[in-house]
DNA sequence: ATTTTTGTTCCATTATTTGGAACTTAATTT
DNA sequence: AAATTAAGTTCCAAATAATGGAACAAAAAT
């Protein structure tokens, strides 16, 4: 029954709190809040046991539920979020540097990493602001068809990558998503020799980005920046060009963290 | 032992989720990424138990475990958060409400709903932009010495209050915050009266909010909107002439909440 | 008014968590 | 370098919590 939307989800389901996180995933991957009926089909367990642990959810903040008897997700986990991303050292040491790159090029850059099989982005900095925030940052994407993701699977082993492949499921978002193992690793390959990747269009219609692979020593960190923007603005011409000043500034990333956690280590 | 810094952890501690999730807050809510020992000391648990428990969460991705044996909240938190705020009803019908505020008056606008004692900010709306985001957005603030924070508290009935005051520890952030549950009710007391409230530097020095209540009406939600400023430019007299747009932006915000919720029940 | 659907509670059975101790590994001291 | 201490991990019988079927209650639909 693991209908595993997109992969972020890297644990066996046993254990209370697997399955608890399993019934979490439900609701806020859903597009509305969801009433007990609706999970209890999605989820397939006896009613007793969701009603129980759905109020333990509820008790703990993670879900709420309504007057209705819809249930949403709750607002604590915003709380957890918010630290969670405020202390994060690998984005306060990219901040200065892709606010740099966005001066330089104008365009949209992005922070992501790769966890399980989706990419999570951690920061987004923008020219024209007035854009929303949360918009972008700490949504997961498929690792498959967006630039940040193919760069972070440049970065894998062999044997970890292939295994990493081998678990996906394609979607296909527009005509040039990969839909295949074997073209995906084909390009992969490209991308390591090259050190950068493209996204033309592959995750959304209309949208392109050059992107560079970004990683920690202890490879706790594996993902990558780009430069996003529209396919109007952004020739393959001008990505080209735009490939330099993405791997600098993920050089000057690395440098930064080999500095910041170097000498603990 | 349960030393619970602001009041959001409204559950019981017992329960398999609810000793993790006491884990889960102890290690976001720290100022760096904790060791083993770290959080041995400050749970106060058999090793082998607390061994077991952290793993889970690192399995579950809620926490991450670096090459450094140091534990810090996990990306997934993000994800979560993410879907949970770009989902949010109330946040969803407030935000042109909160935009057109900030465009008449200039200044950063807030929208804060109140959980246990807590008030946890949902958006918001700054002129200048430019500013990081999630700066504000998720994080958990006193009820006590925010304006949406002593809005929301306007709106519980006696006992509801009463109850939540004397469950407050209060710390003193400036010169002017309520540390005593007398003033802090007298307070409550007159923003009822008047429909809004004041933060007179009371979080923080230099900074000065007026705030309005909202409420839905099943009370799934109960906080505030507010604008807020440096007190150089917010003078007293000004926030007063201000509490009448606050409060309409308030009430228009309600009226959208009884439109789109409305018909359902 | 009756039936059906939906949501909640109960409790013996089953599975998981607990916590002390033994064990391994890494860091520090002599 | 050896000895000592501290840090982290694994194990397993006992304690605790989760399970799931069924009975129960409340709301909708007929």
């Amino acid at each position: 029954m693991n209908s595993n939307g997109d992969g972020i989800t890297q644990a066996r389901e046993t254990g209370t709190l697997g399955k608890l996180m399993v019934l979490l995933d439900l609701v806020t991957h859903a597009d509305a809040p969801l009433r007990f009926t609706d999970i209890l089909s999605l989820a397939g367990q006896p009613r007793g046991t969701l009603h129980r642990q759905l109020s333990h959810l509820v008790e703990e903040g993670l879900l709420e539920l309504d007057g209705d008897g819809r249930y949403s997700p709750g607002l604590r986990l915003l709380d957890f979020a918010a630290r969670s991303w405020a202390r994060n050292e690998f984005r306060l040491i990219a901040e200065p540097h892709l606010a740099a790159l966005q001066q330089a090029t104008g365009e949209t850059v992005h922070l992501g990493v790769l966890r399980g099989s989706s990419i999570i982005y951690l920061d987004k900095v923008e020219g024209r602001q007035s854009v929303r925030m949360y918009s972008q940052i700490g949504n997961a994407s498929p690792c498959y068809c967006t630039g940040v993701g193919k760069a972070a699977l440049s970065l894998l082993a062999p044997e970890s990558l292939r295994g990493l492949v081998a678990g996906l499921s394609f979607t296909r978002f527009t005509a040039s998503t990969h839909v295949s193992a074997e073209t995906l690793l084909a390009e992969i390959r490209e991308i390591a020799d090259r050190g950068y990747a493209f996204d033309c269009e592959e995750h959304e219609a209309g949208i392109r980005c050059v992107a560079a692979p970004v990683w920690s020593e202890d490879r706790t960190f594996i993902g990558g920046i780009s430069i996003t923007g529209p396919a109007y603005r952004l020739s393959m011409e001008l990505l080209r060009e735009w490939a330099v000043p993405v791997q600098l500034a993920a050089e000057r990333i690395m440098e930064g963290m080999r500095i910041r956690l170097g000498p603990r280590r």
